[in-house]
DNA sequence: CTGAAAGCGCTTACAG
DNA sequence: CTGAAAGCGCTTACAG
């Protein structure tokens, strides 16, 4: 491989000038640099940016952690991230949850002097969340939120539960199903405050036989759905704590031979792309696509390149829109 | 932050043994071991894998190189591909297709050391090619080849397009719309040949006013959709050249207010796993969801650990199965 | 089984 | 404006 001394060599130069001519071309005279930028173009040389990155101690990428993207939500936040990054000349390492212990990520990510961190994979009490903090990493969550403290972008998923099911209730659905994923993650248990939180204003309650707890895998919803469906007095409204899981929903009351809304209501929270597509028109509430993948990477290269200020955590909520489309009608 | 000289002096051992442990452990006396080994604990110590990355010339990192998220197929990949790839202890840099050129991707990834590339995103008489084969570093196409050589997995696209086509003929349609990508890429060059061979075979021809080329966005297809559908003598059916580009049409065709089989029969290529929703049911042909790009990452990891043999390229072709679900129907 | 030394390919004070 | 030297944190022959 060619190296900044072959350079060096062939301009009949130093080493340091090669180095000083790629990070700082104005410090050295036009003749030199000349001379130089010829023999990189000649010999077509590349820099090392690991032996680079070993002395400046940065690495230009961040690493990605994401939920899984057989959720539509994580196909969003990934590509915009992903893009983002790159534009702003950061590389961008990726996983996803689950294919490995945030415990061996976390390690993996230090050993490899990533710039900053990006994480939606955070539970409500997280003992790794505590580490990320200790690391002094630059790191933005988003998504999920740990229980005290953090820098994070999220939906204001309490909101957005309060105003998806004041929907539901308008419609006149008082048998109102809930599907939700593990209550240790921030999302899911501030979206299932929400929906409690309304049913009890209206005289409501939760209950037990129409609230479920899931993996949110695609077959778990369905199954559920399956049972729901199936009970000698089935509600006639099932919300669903994610728009991925209302389509997986979706997709089992149909494969029953049952019409939406007609024969149940549906809804969704996220409002992610696909919600909107003809064919699916699901109603849901959730915040403009794609931005809190944007706002959580723009704030995390702030802090990477202007420092953090650890006295002021960054905590952004963004306000949920409902959007009313097809999958939900009056009650029958 | 603590390097392996600190753990060297805690432990009383130079910095080679402590090399040792870490990389051959059972090369080192049990006793030196753990000494040494209780001191990493102590301290914390985290092995810095840029200086180690300098010195092997290995960094465990591929690229991945993708066409953009917004494609149903390239999620798929996307996630069996960094899943897999985190599994094997190989960590993934994932770039999307259009945020930056190739060929600057390419120089970064040269810098960075990369162990191996997995690339979806090649034109079939890209520069780009000839420059990876010389790079010298192990590689494997996916999903779209270049017009000669190469290591690649793709579907058997020409097989794939006749399969789909044949469907079409044999429901009586003679109308047929196709809307396509660019032909510059070999996905869409060898869909548009076995559709046309079809035709051909069928004594039809491919009629200009019902042969479209686009930038597969969702805009694009669905503004040739519209015009389609609004000619005086429409087209009964419409085979785009990828369900993504399907989702975009029949969100078209459903925002006209017509019905799809009943008004227009739709059919897609690739079989996404949203193809088989129940709002959706789109007919396509494909192969088992997933593979392409386990496939992809599988043969590429073979390379880095076990040698490339260039003289024998790896050219995968899958084929394709027709999987007909209720997008299409007989002509009326 | 272990250590001292050299080296991976850069950058960065320091001196001139 | 430029160069010689030291150093980033590891690994790897080499010697013992």
């Amino acid at each position: 491989m060619i190296s900044s001394r072959d350079v060096a060599k062939m301009a009949g130069v130093s080493q340091s000038t090669v180095s000083r001519v790629l990070n700082n071309p104005e410090s050295v005279k036009p003749d030199t640099r000349n001379k130089v930028l010829r023999a990189i173009e000649e010999l077509g040389y590349q820099p090392n940016l690991i032996a680079r990155s070993l002395v400046t101690n940065s690495t230009r990428t961040i690493a990605l952690i994401s939920g899984t993207l057989s959720n539509g939500f994580f196909v969003e936040t990934t590509n915009s991230i992903v893009d983002l990054a790159t534009n702003r000349g950061y590389k961008t390492m990726v996983y996803f949850e689950g294919a490995m212990a945030l415990r061996d990520i976390f390690d993996s990510i230090r050993g490899n002097k990533v710039d900053g961190i990006l994480l939606s994979s955070i539970k409500l009490d997280d003992p790794m969340f505590e580490e990320i903090e200790r690391s002094g990493i630059p790191y933005m969550l988003f998504n999920r939120r740990p229980r005290k403290g953090g820098n994070y972008v999220i939906l204001d998923n309490f909101s957005a539960a309060e105003m998806i099911t004041h929907h539901l209730l308008e419609l006149g659905h008082r048998r109102i199903a809930y599907i939700s994923g593990e209550t240790n993650i921030s999302t899911f248990f501030e979206r299932k405050i929400g929906f409690e939180q309304v049913l009890r204003e209206a005289g409501l309650s939760l209950q037990p036989d129409l609230f479920h707890v899931c993996d949110t895998s695609s077959s778990e919803v369905g199954k559920i759905t399956l049972k729901l469906m199936h009970m000698s007095n089935p509600p006639t409204a099932i919300l669903c704590a994610t728009d991925a899981m209302a389509f997986s929903c979706m997709d089992a009351v149909l494969s029953m031979g049952l019409r939406i809304p007609e024969d149940v209501s549906l809804a969704g929270i996220d409002d992610i792309s696909m919600a909107s597509h003809h064919a699916i028109q699901l109603t849901s509430v959730g915040h403009h696509k794609f931005r809190i993948g944007e706002i959580a990477a723009e704030n995390l290269i702030e802090m990477i390149e202007h420092g953090v200020e650890s006295d002021r955590p960054r905590q952004i909520i963004l306000q949920p829109e409902l959007v009313i489309r097809k999958t939900t009608g009056r009650k029958r």
